[in-house]
RNA sequence: GCGAUCGUAGCUCAGUUGGUCAGAGCGCCGGUUUGUGGUACCGGAGGUCGCGGGUUCAAGACCCGUCGAUCGCCCCA
């Protein structure tokens, strides 16, 4: 518990360690092995963006940019903003680099986004997500390799049980246009009906009524017509096609026709994969295609895909506890064998071991040292050891011990 | 921005209708074992009960405020 008068983390940040940190950490290096088994090269992008890249890029009267946005002006009077996303910041990286030159361009990013809103479960004000894109491939292919490659994910990390993939399509422009002026009508008929936050939403983004989670919106947001009978024919072709490869590369999906996106840039897919796991915050991984934003930020007409996943949700789902361990731990007793300890230390993480040196209490301490860290082996050296150039080799987990000449450690531990 | 619940030891928490209620487990430190961990036993340190005010003979408990946390709503790129 803290004391009165100390310092108190800034509001919806987390200090992320032991145990949690192995957790993350085990999230980003999967992701970063099986990115590379579907070609997505690795990018960093800067935390920090002019506040006009997601004004423009997300709509300026939507709540996230009037009230959401972590903005402040630097020193030289230009307003500042830490990213909410990845993708804006990609899309203006693509516009900044003059990236057409390599498209169809498959980028892989990770690392923290800010988004100020009340902390609550899986949600922080600093959070950090893993994110990909694949920029410039207009071909519903591109749609299944993305979808394909974050099945592999939640499945190597053995959280896709209970997870299911649920996929719409939000049509091309015309398509869009049509359901949209439909459902307005269908919601208009049923206005009195509505909850409050709905007959706002009707206003302001009228398909969101659709997930609404009010039990008085469900039987009408069930009742209002699906985007399928508006469909041109280009997008329905679109959408079977992205259907047909999901099948075709075993990744299975339901169809959610009340799945949304609350931007106007979303077209054709969209996607969320979802869990019963985490309460009201679901949602593990979501994207969708946005074949306009890049155009709205003034760059060049360019078709793109992608998503984005948290990873402090993802850490939560891992089920087996990555317990860190060693190789082993050295466990001196006087000042000749600290010398040696020291020396031998070095030698044996230059062979590539994971090695800890006990330097701090008795040797009763310094055993415990080396089982608290998971030590599988103690390489025990006093005075008669060293006298005879070797150490007494035990193994923690069954207390076998047995003496070993120095310079054979390294090979013995790495048996 | 809105609603609900909750702030007691490093951690997880118990504390009855206000009256020895400053407690437990785990962890930490030490000992049983001056060179042998993980199991066992014994001992110890550690808290102005989030903060401020109020009611009362008496407040960890009740009231008000404040800060923080949690869960949900809104929103969700």
């Amino acid at each position: 518990m803290a004391k009165a008068n100390t310092i108190n983390p800034v509001r919806g940040t987390q200090d992320i360690f032991g145990e949690e940190q192995e957790r993350f950490a085990h999230v980003v290096s999967t992701f970063d092995r099986v990115r590379r088994l579907y070609g997505f090269q690795g990018v960093q992008m800067p935390v920090i963006e002019p506040t006009a890249v997601f004004a423009r890029s997300l709509g300026e009267t939507t709540d996230v940019v009037s009230k959401e946005m972590y903005s402040f002006d630097d020193r030289g009077g230009d307003s500042i903003t830490l990213r909410p996303e990845f993708t804006a910041g990609i899309a203006r990286a693509f516009i900044s680099n003059g990236w057409q030159q390599h498209v169809p361009l498959k980028l892989a990013a990770h690392g923290p986004l800010f988004r100020y809103e009340r902390p609550q479960k899986g949600r922080y004000r600093q959070f950090h997500q893993i994110d990909a894109e694949i920029i410039g491939a207009a071909e519903p292919q591109a749609d299944v390799e993305l979808l394909a490659m974050a099945d592999q994910l939640l499945h190597e990390l053995g959280i896709a049980d209970g997870v299911t993939l649920q996929l719409n399509t939000l049509g091309d422009g015309d398509s869009r246009e049509a359901w949209r002026a439909a459902l307005i009508d269908h919601f208009e008929a049923h206005r009195g009906a509505l909850s409050e936050d709905s007959q706002e939403r009707l206003q302001k983004n009228p398909l969101r009524i659709l997930d609404s989670k009010d039990p008085r919106d469900r039987p009408i947001a069930n009742s209002a017509p699906d985007i399928d009978a508006f469909l041109t024919d280009e997008a329905k072709a679109f959408f079977d096609a992205v259907c047909a490869g999901l099948d075709a590369a075993g990744v299975a999906w339901t169809r959610n026709s009340r799945l949304v996106r609350g931007l106007d840039y979303y077209r054709h897919t969209a996607f969320e994969f979802v869990t019963d796991r985490l309460g009201a915050q679901g949602t593990v991984l979501a994207g969708g295609r946005y074949d306009g934003l890049i155009e709205n930020l003034g760059g060049p007409s360019t078709p793109a895909v992608g998503w984005a996943a948290g990873i402090e949700r993802l850490a939560m789902l891992l089920d087996g506890v990555v317990a860190a361990s060693i190789d082993a731990a050295i466990v001196p007793m006087g000042d000749a064998a600290e010398a040696r300890a020291a020396a031998l230390a070095a030698e044996l993480r230059r062979a590539g071991l994971a090695v800890e040196l006990g330097y701090k209490g008795n040797m009763k301490k310094r055993m415990q040292r080396a089982n608290a860290a998971g030590a599988r082996y103690a390489i025990i050296i006093g005075d008669d050891e060293l006298a005879r150039g070797e150490a007494a080799l035990k193994n923690l987990a069954d207390g076998e011990q047995r003496d070993v000449k120095l310079d054979a450690l390294a090979e013995a531990l790495s048996q």
